[in-house]
DNA sequence: TGACGCAATGACTACGTATTCATAGGATTC
DNA sequence: GAATCCTATGAATACGTAGTCATTGCGTCA
């Protein structure tokens, strides 16, 4: 047959159940059921149906299907534009939903005021499950989700109340392994540098530094850089410079990135003058040039705790807070070498 | 009222367009209008069916409205599941997107082998556009997005026929600066590392390289990491040495990384004892403690122009190939310290 | 042989929306 | 004062699918 990818009907509309019920002479009926439940369908038409179909180059209308079922297969994620940490995040829960035959329909914001905006589209697309990772979040909204029974998972974000179920890390105990790791290596001062002091994971780690620290007499004045970034980190270094402590806990690697280039800019060195400390455990902290001591996050393991909860139908009526600790990653950036 | 923000109804169906007209006593047809053609309805009309929906917590069905209007506000994106570039690229290309009104639905792969069932799943979705990020695509799969007059773009990949539209950067000009570079720096030697040799970007990108430095009496050997990772360029570092190149030519900025930290551990300084240079312009390459020359993919306009496409529906009749030229970024990586 | 059960299939309807067509007033024109 | 037009609205329908119900054909058992 000449020009056999060519299909009949040549228009521009894509073949239906119908076209194909056509073509391998059935009803649709049986073409509907040869997709979604083929033992109910003899082999003889199942095949029939299954050429027809190839011929035509059919393919179920997701969207039809969703609206008669009245369930999607599709996960929304709520998600920070930017950020090194939340697009490894959002590679590991893509992957883990693949597995589970989710589609990840994806929402970004770059300011958490846009996120109220962006729940509203969200809606509109009767997610069968959604992915936070803003904390600010309208309870009506949640109590919304909640309402049609989507299982709601808050990627490491405090539970803004009992309405949704959460993933995370243990913020509080891994800082404070940082913390006690920095007094084994005879730390006496030191400051923290968060990113954004509103935001509650921040503080989280804040709390668990500065408790473990406190509890060996070492004070922990709170440096805000601005922002989760590495231009926000490197801006922070002559703050940090005048303070002139032992030792800087960074809330999170990215911007301790930053903070380290920008101190050794102005001559500081690392970890002989002052050592440093990140969080999150990216991949970047394991790069030889880098080698960050910091709170590894098991990534992969939230993420699957986060696609099991986003897939199971009855976690929406019954939110779970799934907390996981991290381990401590010691590189050189805590290493004095007098050691 | 107690309870303000329960809903009556209480069940977990998600309020309807019917039931927002009995709340407001108007028919179905007005309170679709009021959402997607207000200008024909009055004004008193229009006011009481905003206050019902609120009152219902209503949200139109987007899966209902795609398939009566035929069309979805959904663009679909094949990206590999792993990269430091096609995270930036998709953070990119999603808020250029959002800013068109556009959902993203992202679909992962880790083998390019995978992509052809994931095109599958992407079909069901008649999403009215479709990101590629992989070059090993059946030509049914792109005549059958075409028969659907969805825009494909194909991202960074050379346009495997004239099926689809593509946005790339200049690959073999941008090599040939970064050759040229070299040679100002008096390079006498080179080597080229790439990441898989089959994928045909990194052949442009050698090609460019391997043609301008022939231009200049230099030969370049081609070394193949094996993968676009960190790990794989660390683990090049052997053989690279073995060659004692003046200069090492990467194919991307995340292989790079990874070379230049293996060379360090073997004693061998940069760029006292062989210039480094990288492709791609990530992030981290700016960032001080690195510094890498290499050149930078303008990734925002890229990914501007990838939207543009992808909302145009003209475009998927009149496939459109973008070339933009990126731009040398001078690091330590290539500044002997004897200039 | 008739009653029954089972497997395979078809006709039909509902999911929630956008849109066409028809209708009812109210204002405007001659 | 009748013919006309415009605006606002409602009734009805179609989009493509899944599932309910009814029907057919055939083998089985008493």
């Amino acid at each position: 047959m000449a020009g056999g990818t060519e299909v009949p009907g040549g228009g521009a509309r894509p073949a239906t159940s119908t076209d194909v019920a056509i073509e391998a002479g059935v009803s649709q009926a049986t073409v509907a059921r040869t997709f979604s439940a083929p033992h109910l369908v003899s082999e003889a038409t199942r095949e029939r149906v299954s050429e027809a179909a190839a011929r035509l180059g059919y393919a179920p209308n997701a969207f039809a299907r969703s609206l008669k079922s009245q369930q999607s297969n599709v996960v929304g994620a709520v998600v920070p534009a930017y950020g090194e940490y939340w697009q490894n995040v959002l590679s590991a829960v893509t992957r883990e939903l693949a597995a589970r035959g989710r589609q990840l329909l994806l929402f970004s914001f770059t300011d958490p005021g846009e996120v109220d905006d962006v729940l509203d589209i969200v809606r509109q697309y009767r997610v069968s499950g959604l992915l936070l990772a803003s904390a600010s979040i309208r309870p009506d909204q949640l109590s919304a989700m909640r309402r049609q029974s989507s299982p709601t998972v808050a990627f490491n974000q405090p539970a803004a109340s009992g309405l949704v179920s959460s993933v995370s890390v243990d913020n509080e105990s891994g800082c404070r392994l940082l913390a006690s790791h920095l007094v084994d290596q005879g730390c006496r001062t030191a400051v923290f540098v968060g990113g954004v002091s509103s935001i509650s994971t921040d503080q989280a780690r804040y709390r668990g530094a500065a408790r473990e620290m406190g509890d060996h007499g070492v004070a922990l004045p709170y440096i805000e850089a601005g922002a989760f970034s590495y231009d926000a980190g490197y801006g922070c270094a002559e703050r940090i410079a005048r303070l002139a402590p032992d030792a800087v806990m960074v809330g999170s690697d990215e911007v301790a990135f930053g903070v380290i280039d920008g101190l050794e800019s102005r001559g500081i060195r690392i970890p002989d003058d002052m050592a440093v400390t990140g969080f999150d455990g990216l991949p970047q902290a394991a790069w030889a040039g880098i080698d960050l001591t910091t709170l590894v996050q098991p990534t992969d393991l939230l993420a699957r705790h986060a696609a099991e909860l986003l897939v199971d139908t009855t976690s929406a009526s019954r939110p779970t807070d799934v907390v996981v600790d991290g381990h401590l990653r010691i590189g050189r950036t805590t290493k004095r070498s007098d050691r």
